[in-house]
DNA sequence: TTTGTAGTTGCACTTAATTGCAATAAAAGG
DNA sequence: CCTTTTATTGCAATTAAGTGCAACTACAAA
């Protein structure tokens, strides 16, 4: 599995250098599921390459994330999930009291997002939220 | 400072112990102006009554959280920060860019809070909100 | 007031995430 | 292909938060 080549010309147009630390990552983030851990990124990549450091991958993920390229949630696990921008946006119900986890289309978030655009001028970063809160069957 | 009895009795009433410790991280909570961070707490009470450990704040954080006595908030600035439900609600909009917090409505979500208890019989914790994205400076 | 017991605490340790800094290497230019 | 510049990495250390477990103690009952 390659990087796409999206996210790699997207890099290396605005100057960020195309390492094989940086292509390896991409390829786990990108071959994956979706909402992976920061540690399990590492695992897989250290498996196939061992020249890798847990701070390269955290690094790695905070420059995706700022370039707006993966989304970071927290889903409840004591672990930051990421997930691909280019798989497509998505919200989540958690329930802290079983844990279940509920999918949301975007689209439930758009009108909050428009409010506060218009009334606040705030661009808000909606891409994948986790809502904590409880779930029908944990409601009682 | 003494900590509010109705939180006190709240404990109480719960069957939870009323040690000094929980005691004096109470007060703190209360007594300060919101928004405070565990290391805070702990080095508020570790001043007047030198016999607590930050785990117990961490462990009485939690138990003030799950009661729903405190709303725990990540207000991007690398640590959690706590507030007394007492104060009342509200909402933070945090600019990623330059690190502003717009203070905002606790009615702001209380539309999503209905969509998704009716909708999805889905009981949101709305409480005490940080939406992360850009302010109208930084938007450019 | 004493006793029993289950909730709490302190301590040491662990985990997820972050950071300073020197060494390294990607990539552009000659 | 070699040099230069500067982004990036690895390493070790740090921070915020959480946890297992034995010792302790709040508090209800005797």
């Amino acid at each position: 599995m390659k990087p796409s080549g999206k996210i790699v010309s997207r890099l290396s147009e605005q100057g960020y250098r195309l390492t094989p630390q940086r292509m390896m990552i991409l390829s786990v983030i990108e071959g994956g599921g979706g909402h992976i851990s920061a540690e399990e990124i590492y695992a897989q990549v250290a498996a196939k390459y061992p020249y890798v450091n847990i701070s390269t991958v955290y690094r790695t993920l905070e420059l995706l994330k700022r370039l707006g390229l993966v989304t970071e949630t927290d889903l409840g696990d004591g672990r930051l999930r990421y997930h691909p921008a280019e798989k497509g946006h998505h919200h989540h119900l958690v329930c802290t009291e079983c844990g279940v986890v509920i999918n949301l289309d975007e689209s439930v978030l758009a009108r909050l997002e428009d409010v506060l655009l218009h009334r606040y001028n705030f661009s808000a970063d909606l891409k994948h939220m986790a809502i904590f809160g409880r779930c029908a069957n944990c409601s009682e």
